[in-house]
DNA sequence: CTGAAAGCGCTAACAC
DNA sequence: GTGTTAGCGCTTTCAG
């Protein structure tokens, strides 16, 4: 009430100091108060409690972190937010982590696969400066001198969606070799015989793992791949992949069905199909992709497809990450959860299915 | 070479004094090395950076923070990562970032609007815990004494597509009401005559704003609103909301044009009257709709729609953010960027447009 | 330009 | 159960 004009209020932290003094008791009793399950007693931490809200106190969680070693930061790098299966994946991650008490750094490592290994170094790095507790790297790979790199600085690692030979990183992946079969399966069963396949980046370890399957699937069919086209995981060379495979051929020597790598570039393939050559799914060709993205069950697309359960490979992600993190001698894992075909209406459904 | 069991080698961090040590110099001259352009003499800077390197040493971003009082985070919380306008920003705004030297904590708020209110309270409790550098709110709003709370722990705050009346925070959004206005422009000239409107979450400033700018351009037309539903930025609710619409009324009485207020709601819709009323666009119905996100250029949709420039926003928001944290006195400031119309082929083009 | 000393806000022994 | 003391890894006066 008094005339004097407002000092600007410096912006001063209330220390457990400040809150010691207020409440009466030692620097000690604040940070008991605040720490589950120590040694305090309902009136002392009543008390303190009281002092803090007063003033509004809550404790500096970088100055804790500098004492204790753990930050209860969980550092993330994710390169491809365009494809909907990652902004998926990092709601989910950082939801069941914030549920965990920890939260996410997040790290964007350059889009284009062609400079992953450059940039992933400086990210990590980067990374590493925040003292993470951990690190989970979506979609993609590192060096082992890397992984050591983390392993020495106390950060398990979990690569997410991307497996890798080196068995000393963890790992979680959908069970990409079974999904490939399932598609070839379903596409074999529904009676097709000039069958495609639009593979994604020729280095994933997904890519490769889905490619196989699907092969060793055909063969127990009796079939081969009928052609190939490569996407590398991206809209815009899907696309084209596709105008040159139905470009190329006669009407009569066209593939009747198409297991693309992923959805994000089904849709491309659906797109290409029906605007360049008037061709309708499953009139004209089956289509089934992998990931069940949210716009695979949208009308327009109603794509059939394998299903990676984010929700599962963020759980086990989360599992691991945490188990390692409480018990660093712990070994590495890799887990690859079921990914189960989901039937909706771009690829001809076989009689009688499921068999 | 010894035969010696390796014990575990005890992943004790490298601190500067180890690299002051090895170099011969004191530890504040390992600090100067690393900081850019401190007073350092080239030799000194050459043979500390050399011991740091045999060494591995890299400064503790956190035991840095705890002494400079800034931590180069930014707290970022978002709620829709399903609606693909967001995981856009997200990665844009995380580049941006990532380039001035500062990183990203993510926080989810809870979904559904109902609890947004209590739940922003406690999330941004713990982002201040963090001693974040300023906080970006994603489409999420703030009681006016959270925003001072934020300020007092000298935290900068910019909404990032969301405004609010109170002036003591910053905000960046598109702009709304001219976007609004230019669908009801395009959709008039276009010869529709009974338009309808399907309405965002009815609380939110860019429903608000979209929604009069839209109904003010009719107007100018000479033209009222035919019809209204309510889809809450919601895409199963879009669907029900337009199911509703259509099957109230006789064939010669529904809408000719709609304008839904976001992408995500408009791929419902069109869904919704292809596969429940056999209904396509833009032949029997026209339909506009807001965001501009990645599926709105797929074929399959070909949405025509006002684009929300994400990365103007996001450089707006950058800069706004930067600006406070250097000089802290300076002004909250609102800013709206323009929001083009984007053609494709879900709306009838008016003869001649434009005009 | 360089070193010595002090201390950011907090927790972890250790006494009591 | 509570207070005292020391110190996490770093930057920053302040002397020289």
């Amino acid at each position: 009430m008094s005339g004097a004009a407002p000092d600007k209020p410096a912006p001063r932290v209330v220390t457990s100091l400040d809150v010691a003094r207020l409440a009466g008791v030692s620097q000690s009793a604040v940070s008991r108060a605040f720490t589950p399950g120590a040694s305090v007693s309902p009136a002392m931490a009543e008390r303190v409690r009281a002092a803090a809200k007063q003033l509004g106190y809550r404790p500096n969680v970088l100055a804790r972190s500098l004492i204790t070693g753990r930050s209860r930061i969980i550092g993330v790098v994710v390169s491809y937010l365009d494809n909907y299966f990652y902004p998926q994946a990092l709601e989910l991650l950082s939801k069941a982590l914030q549920e965990q008490g920890y939260h996410v750094l997040m790290f964007m490592a350059g889009h284009g696969h062609r400079h992953e290994g450059d940039d992933i170094d400086a990210v990590l790095e980067e990374i590493l400066d925040y003292q993470v507790d951990g690190v989970v790297l979506a979609s993609v790979s590192l060096s082992s001198d890397l992984a050591a790199r983390c392993q020495a600085a106390g950060a398990p690692v979990v690569l997410f969606n991307r497996a890798q030979d080196d068995a000393s990183v963890s790992a979680v992946t959908s069970d990409n070799f079974a999904g490939g079969r399932r598609a070839a399966d379903f596409l074999a069963a529904g009676g097709h015989r000039r069958i495609g396949y639009i593979a994604g980046w020729e280095s994933a370890s997904t890519q490769r793992d889905r490619e196989r399957g699907f092969r060793a699937g055909l063969a127990a069919h009796g079939l081969s791949l009928f052609c190939r086209g490569v996407g590398g995981y991206e809209f815009e060379a899907a696309r084209l992949a596709t105008l040159d495979m139905f470009r190329d051929r006669a009407a009569g020597d066209r593939p009747d069905a198409l297991f693309v790598a992923n959805d994000h570039m089904a849709f491309a393939v659906m797109d290409a199909l029906r605007d360049a050559f008037g061709l309708e799914t499953p009139r004209d060709v089956s289509i089934v992709g992998y990931d069940d993205v949210g716009p695979a069950a949208w009308g327009a697309y109603a794509l059939t497809t394998i299903r990676q359960p984010a929700d599962e490979m963020v759980a086990e992600t989360v599992r691991i990450l945490l188990d390692r993190i409480e018990d660093p001698t712990s070994a590495p894992q890799r887990v690859a959860v079921d990914a189960p075909l989901i039937i909706r209406k771009s690829a001809r459904i076989p009689d009688g299915w499921p068999a």
